[in-house]
DNA sequence: CACCATATTGACCAATCGGTCTACACCCTG
DNA sequence: CAGGGTGTAGACCGATTGGTCAATATGGTG
């Protein structure tokens, strides 16, 4: 192979890198994890992502992008307004349960963690959060136009509610990943809509 | 002072350390870190509290006995079922809030950062939140029967549906501590009670 | 007054932390 | 075919990690 070309694929490890984090936190992945999961060697890791923390930041906006922006968007594309809504939480709920790995949601996991003291990081969970809740806006804006969403509360109130009971069941299902539970949680959630 | 009484307050610089677990999580806190705030040396943390992960399930003992058990015991003793939970919600508006820290709540953040790995904290973590949840069965219970509370909902459902909200405020609170996003959200999950 | 049980103290430990750097292999370019 | 720029490989760095231990101080008890 020519020595320009990378031996390794840069977004394959990249996923690596970030499944690590997800699974086990910024402060609780060393350096050696991240080498022996992601299959390279310190070098290549430092010479093409950089730091420790550059890396958690690719890797942060890495599933921002590919776990929660395209979610959204083929939903958005794909579904009727309150069906996105609807199918958005039951996706969670059926991943939760059926993830036995019990990782949770990496933005969830890291708004708690890094948040506090590092601003750059919490800018991004804070901004995928405020997506989230712009993604209900529409939702339930165009919902209440074609009349499939109740017209009783008011869009900003809705999207917030949903925004709390989201983020509810993306912590619950770490610690208590009972299908019964969240499940009621989604269906509560979606109640007030209707 | 006699060799036999600690020069320490074994309490006192038990909840200097849990500040420090609660505001940076376990990883996040060293030794060094804990030894510097306790203000004690280290071979009086490991005699009195054993090793780091023993330290930090005291910490986290006490937490959920001071900051969630009495709190729950108090609302439950002075005011009526639906006052005790609305006083509740209010409360972790207020001090989420005012809380210019951003501490959140230690045992949501220990969820995400621990439950996945380390068993027995995984089931302090998700005890406590079936104590709220049973904290909120009780009080719905007793609501329903003097009126207060609605009758549409089975009490378990209300109940899943408060812990989701509750959840989602907890880590809100810390990556967007923001108060009209947390009230509303506040105000949503009770709604549904009356 | 000698002894003993305990708490304090800081030196000390191996292992690991995040990060750097040099030696080498490679193959296109001049 | 010599030179150069790249990626790989792993030795190496000082600092910090969690944790242990022996020396010392203390003051009640026999």
């Amino acid at each position: 192979m020519a020595p320009w070309e990378k031996q390794f694929d840069v977004e394959h490890t990249l996923e690596k890198a970030m499944t690590a984090f997800w699974k086990n936190g910024y402060a609780g992945t060393s350096m050696q994890d991240l080498i022996t999961c992601m299959g390279i060697h310190k070098g290549s890791i430092y010479a093409t992502y950089g730091d420790k923390r550059s890396l958690f930041l690719a890797a942060l906006r890495h599933y921002d992008a590919k776990f929660r922006k395209d979610r959204i968007t083929r939903l958005e594309r794909e579904c009727l307004p309150l069906g996105a809504i609807r199918a958005f939480f039951q996706s969670l709920v059926d991943d939760a349960v059926g993830d036995k790995t019990r990782f949770g949601c990496f933005l969830t996991n890291t708004a708690l963690e890094c948040s506090a003291h590092d601003e750059e990081i919490a800018k991004i969970v804070s901004a995928s959060q405020e997506d989230f809740e712009d993604f209900f806006r529409r939702m339930i804006k165009a919902g209440k136009s074609t009349g499939e969403i109740s017209n009783t509360l008011s869009t900003r109130q809705m999207a917030r509610a949903l925004l709390g009971s989201l983020v509810g069941i993306l912590v619950l299902s770490r610690s208590r990943p009972e299908k019964l539970l969240l499940q009621t949680i989604a269906d509560e959630a979606l109640q007030k809509l209707v």
